[in-house]
DNA sequence: GGCAATCGGATTAAATTGATCTGATTGAGA
DNA sequence: TCTCAATCAGATCAATTTAATCCGATTGCC
């Protein structure tokens, strides 16, 4: 029930990549320097949110990579998409794995697709534009 | 953000539970029969809920547990946060963890208590009460 | 044509998780 | 009263997943 550190870094990663919108050429060693990742754990996300779509790099010398969309157009969703794969909470949710032991007469699964159905909400609900904005956010009490 | 295997076997044990309200004495050979469940995972579970205080269980040869609560007075998130912990999508929103290398100036970190609370609301919508219903949903299409 | 810089994939080590085993506790029966 | 059987509770061990590192492929500049 918690999103994996490479999916926390990958949404860190691209909040500060969105910042630098006007900037043509990002690449890894920038944004690991930013944002005090590892650069090798940075390259990686490179590569997943690449293949994903999310961002679109060349190599070579004058290499490197931009957000393939506005960061309005950039949820949560998307990049924990692009990080974990679908966002399932329970295996039941993707097709093709049925190793459940009560698959047939199972309560549970029918009630889980509302509660992914929520959670993935939630994350579409949030941009990177949001992410990205100055300080929007009025001293949140949090759980006090 | 998937739920660990056991806090989904917890939630068809409890569920599977549920459907024996009348009867006082419930065991783990009985339950890990019915769900199909190997009898140690039922085991440990048992013991992760009795500590958290959603079963009573005795011990000893007329022993077992039961609900310590009725059925419609437990949710899902009550069920996941006694076997994962505390919800929490990233380790930011728990307090006194601040090992991220953006702390200062981490502008992800309030929109994810945002997120944090719709994913704990979707879990807490869903009681054992409805899971153990019998058959409420109408076919549903899923994601064909 | 060589060189430097970048992404891309593969390998290795660590951590978390899940399953198994053994021990402590309790009640029933002789 | 004592022994035995049945149960939960905690600790141990193996497996899977995950995260970090390293090396190779590709490209533009000099």
């Amino acid at each position: 029930m918690r999103l994996s550190s490479l999916a926390d870094y990958a949404v860190v990663m691209m909040s500060a990549a969105a910042r630098h919108c006007g900037s043509i050429r990002l690449n890894a060693t920038l944004l690991a320097d930013e944002t005090g990742l590892p650069l090798p754990t940075v390259q990686k996300l490179v590569s997943k949110l690449s293949g994903a779509g999310l961002i679109e790099s060349t190599r070579g010398t004058g290499g490197g990579f931009r957000l393939s969309r506005p960061p309005a157009a950039i949820s949560l969703a998307d990049i924990v998409e692009a990080i974990e794969g679908p966002i399932a909470m329970t295996s039941c949710v993707d097709t093709g794995k049925h190793d459940c032991a009560v698959e047939g007469s199972c309560r549970v699964k029918p009630h889980m697709g509302t509660v992914n159905g929520a959670v993935r909400g939630a994350l579409a609900g949030v941009t990177l534009a949001q992410l990205s904005a100055q300080a929007p956010v009025p001293a949140v009490a949090e759980h006090a």
